[in-house]
RNA sequence: GCGAGAAUAGCUCAGUUGGUAGAGCAUAACCUUGCCAAGGUUAGGGUCGCGAGUUCGAGUCUCGUUUCUCGCUCCA
């Protein structure tokens, strides 16, 4: 089967099976924004709890906080964000360059002061040093001709600039005649506002409400509350800082499912460090994270690193954790040495001292900060890429059969446990509800009584729940029940009273913590 | 953003030269069976992605649009 089927069948199954559904479907869909069903939630939800407990219980130097998802509008200007991302974009269909498109009038604008230079320039060489250049310029046709022309531009180019009206912006380029170098042809898109951030408006509009933006990352928020933790926590470095939170991109391109999504969630944990010490901390880190993944077992061989070569200005590292999904290594998470580059900032636009006082050295200082920063959805998507089969096995008639089967770990699955009567009759339903109401506060639990046995066990693969525990007439006699496991299709027949130690055993996330260490 | 392809029931799809919307699976009810899907009976579910146009008549032809997929592009 080709990786991209794949891909397909698991977007398919996704639907099919409750995980991911597409936004607003009913109305035609919003483009790269998803929901998740109800066993997703379940799913990212205990995604989350992995990372969290894995960072917040096993590292007694790393807190969590909350940060809201609106900040002050400053802070992205001190982050970078709003100046790197404000760029009117227009595109030649031709040659399908990308040119900005104010640099474009600007170079127009260019071209008509040489005209005017040359013309000055040829007079000054004809008539010497007699030469009055201001009166030139007031009286020769060809030069007043261009001078109106870079007026008129200059005019209409500053008013469309501040009134960032973009159809303006593509006027003049078509008026202009503006071509594109490359394929010198004037087939132009419209212009686009290239920004990052969605923004809104916060407060009443009658008198001038605040332009605030939705966070396009959560590490900010953790940036501005460095000092509210590390002095109400008593914090000393090094120590990290954990969130889990939406984040809201404005792709122009997005795409590949819950891959790349306008509003998606990320889980990121910064570390603060003694400045000299962050390229250790960075490796040490990379290793960490690194484990955190390869302890779910789908795979050493399925994850790299990719090692960045072209370096973010406020970066002296960076590393990618990537998964081989259907459709490539893609990276799943990120690791970044980002310097002190975004405290001082903070410090710099804020005006408040953002430093430590290290007792060792007896010195103040900004800390570094390694970022370890993992997106959810990627984590979910790439859970999931790892999780789906389809294996042959052989039916009871002897046939050769699809079983189509999401092998979570148990720890993830979003049902743990499926309960049912082999017939609905002869109390067998009771009893197993009998069942479900004993463990239904410790594993979320599923009933199925509906369709023969094996076609429900099917049901149960398909969704990933680990286990089905089927009660049968002999149950009513001796209180047992045959547990069936969901990867090898084994059945164990054991007592009623022993279930709960059995799953807490095979369902644990410190079994998997274990792997950690 | 550019180019290509796709969209009909929850899913997979059929639908003839344009002539009143179909199947299998799934879902629900009842009967039957009972440890690895696909027994029987019955029922619900679709203004064929959306909007125009051509036509006496459009799921079918034309144009636009939305969404998805693939390739390129972009991506702190």
């Amino acid at each position: 089967m080709a990786q991209e089927d794949v891909f397909k069948k698991l977007i398919a199954h996704s639907k099919e099976y409750g995980y991911v559904f597409q936004s607003s479907e009913i109305y035609d869909g919003l483009g790269a924004v998803y929901d998740y069903g109800q066993n997703g939630v379940e799913l990212k939800n205990n995604i989350k709890k992995y990372w969290w407990d894995s960072m917040v219980l096993l590292h007694e130097n790393v807190v969590g906080i909350d940060s809201a998802i609106f900040m002050h509008p400053t802070i992205w200007k001190a982050s970078g964000h709003v100046d790197a991302f404000n760029d009117p974009l227009i595109d030649n269909k031709d040659s399908k360059k990308r040119y900005r498109a104010d640099v474009l009038i600007e170079e127009q604008l260019a071209k008509y002061e040489e005209k005017i230079n040359k013309e000055v320039a040829k007079a000054k060489k004809r008539f010497g040093d007699s030469f009055d250049e201001e009166q030139f310029k007031t009286t020769n046709p060809r030069v007043l001709a261009n001078q109106e022309k870079w007026n008129t531009l200059h005019e209409r180019f500053s008013k469309a600039l501040n009134d960032e009206d973009l159809t303006e912006l593509k006027t003049i380029i078509e008026d202009e005649g503006i071509v594109c170098p490359i394929s010198g042809s004037r087939n132009w898109t419209d212009v686009r506002q290239f920004n990052l951030m969605f923004a809104t408006e916060m407060g009443s509009t009658a008198d001038g409400a605040l332009k605030v933006f939705l966070r396009p990352e959560t590490a900010q928020g953790i940036f501005v509350n460095y000092l509210n933790v590390q002095k109400t926590g008593r914090m000393k470095i090094p120590f990290g800082i954990a969130q889990i939170g939406k984040a809201f991109r404005n792709e122009i391109v997005a795409r590949q499912f819950i891959f790349r999504m306008r509003e998606f969630e990320q889980m990121e944990m910064q570390f603060f460090v003694k400045p000299g010490t962050e390229l250790d901390w960075f490796s040490k880190w990379k290793e960490t994270r690194m484990k955190w993944h390869r302890a779910l077992g789908f795979g050493d061989d399925n994850y790299r690193f990719h090692e960045h070569e072209k370096l973010a200005h406020y970066a002296n590292a960076a590393v990618d954790v990537e998964y081989k999904f259907p459709f490539g290594f893609k990276e799943v998470e990120g690791i970044h040495s980002r310097t002190d580059f975004d405290l001082s900032q903070h410090q710099e636009y804020s005006g408040k001292k953002i430093q430590y006082y290290d007792p060792e050295i007896k010195e103040s200082y900004v800390p570094y900060v390694v970022e370890t920063s993992i997106g959810v959805d990627r984590m979910f998507l790439q859970v999931l890429s790892a999780s789906y089969c389809e294996e042959e096995v052989e039916g009871a008639n002897g046939k050769v059969d699809t079983r189509v089967v999401l092998k979570l770990p148990a720890v993830l699955a979003p049902v743990k446990l499926a309960v049912m009567p082999l017939v609905k009759k002869d109390g067998l339903p009771d009893k197993a509800r009998e069942i479900i109401d004993d463990l239904k506060f410790d594993f979320n639990c599923q009933y199925d009584e509906k369709d023969s046995i094996g076609k429900r066990y099917r049901r149960q693969d398909a969704v990933g729940t680990p286990f089905c525990v089927t009660v049968d007439h002999q149950t009513l006699e001796d209180q047992t029940v045959t547990i069936r496991n969901r990867d090898t299709m084994e059945q164990d027949r054991v007592a009623i009273s022993d279930l709960r130690g059995i799953l807490t055993e095979k369902i644990s996330f410190k079994k998997l913590f274990e792997n950690l260490k």
